[in-house]
DNA sequence: AATTGTATAATTGTCGACAATATCATTATT
DNA sequence: AATAATGATATTGTCGACAATTATACAATT
């Protein structure tokens, strides 16, 4: 349940859907949802740790506020360091089924490219990079998260659908070659502060 | 509140007082702290999302497991990039009463090596780590928590507590010196993957 | 003896209510 | 008129109780 919670919310922020800043009321969630307040509130306590939310004590959470220009590059930095290290995990013991399932985000990935649907391209594009950290390790997707959703927040504005698209497809093509080096110099390409 | 019980508890796990694997129970901690099991649960959940604990739905949380030396290593490497990113930042606005609050730290870590108080060297050696890396941006600092804590779980055997307190001294010297270079090298050395 | 099924106990998940705190509009004072 | 005090409203924090789920112990069956 809060799992779910967190998903739907993290999505509707990531794509810029709730302004920075504006407060985020549990009430409002609760009814939204169906559940109590004391659920909402988990999920927006995770949310805080995650990052996506900035919470103080006694006055609620409200969306962060997007990185600084300095912190994006040092987001970028993190996040090129652990994927790198991911890959070569996730590469080792990577099976055909891994292929199906990077094959079938990939896809959804280009029909929302092609739709132009922004909230899409961005779960797509973030569950598609969270798949081979997540293989390598559950403690690694964690901490990788917390560093992309920074990154990532109020992102709304991707300037090229087509060049996305393609991007992730090198990076599925390398991978299904079991090209490591390859692969790894896609992902780093793809990851970039804006 | 919650943030009480999630120190104390992070202390007593990274101080390696709770063993790994072993389920932690909420009744028990709510009845200790005098608080409800719902405040626990908050603490508990925050305490999961940093990665001190691990969370398994319907099955209560365990302390997390040491990472594995090539994790340590990844981690070590994000920490001193972080770290030297903050320190860059910080010291741009240093001011006196930062001095002041470090050597007080730097005190307290003196005295705890002397007695050879593992609690307390772990806490306050967090403590001041934590100091700079707050002052440059409260994002960071979050991000910087997670793979920390994660890095130093079960890391109960301090080798050296001299040579601990001698690098800490090293590097509050170099910042009240407003040397960042040498802060920076001062910090990179100390930290290291076990 | 090993395995399956069942009842019991322990633990987590969810809820609604109330207390504590903060926010906001209104009024009184200088 | 500007500011401070006051009360009303809205929001978060905490609690205890109950529902749902999981783990455990024990008996029944092969």
């Amino acid at each position: 349940m809060r799992q779910q919670i967190c998903d739907a919310l993290r999505g509707e922020i990531m794509a810029g859907e709730i302004s920075s800043n504006q407060p985020v009321r549990e009430q409002n969630l609760a009814k939204r949802f169906g559940v109590s307040r004391n659920s909402v509130r988990d999920a927006l306590l995770q949310l805080s740790q995650e990052g996506v939310l900035i919470y103080s004590p006694n006055c609620g959470v409200r969306v962060s506020s997007p990185p600084t220009r300095k912190e994006s590059r040092l987001y970028a930095s993190l996040r090129r360091e652990i994927e790198m290290h991911s890959l070569e995990i996730a590469l080792s013991s990577w099976t055909k089924e891994d292929d199906c399932n990077l094959n079938r985000l990939q896809r959804i990935l280009s029909m929302a490219c092609e739709q132009q649907d922004l909230k899409v391209i961005t779960e797509t594009d973030l569950a598609m990079h969270r798949y081979w950290v997540s293989k390598a390790s559950k403690e690694l997707e964690s901490v990788w998260l917390g560093i992309t959703v920074r990154m990532l927040i109020a992102y709304s504005q991707l300037d090229n659908y087509m060049q996305c698209c393609l991007e992730h497809a090198a990076i599925v093509e390398a991978i299904a070659c079991r090209d490591l080096s390859a692969a790894k110099k896609a992902v780093e390409l793809n990851i970039r502060s804006k």
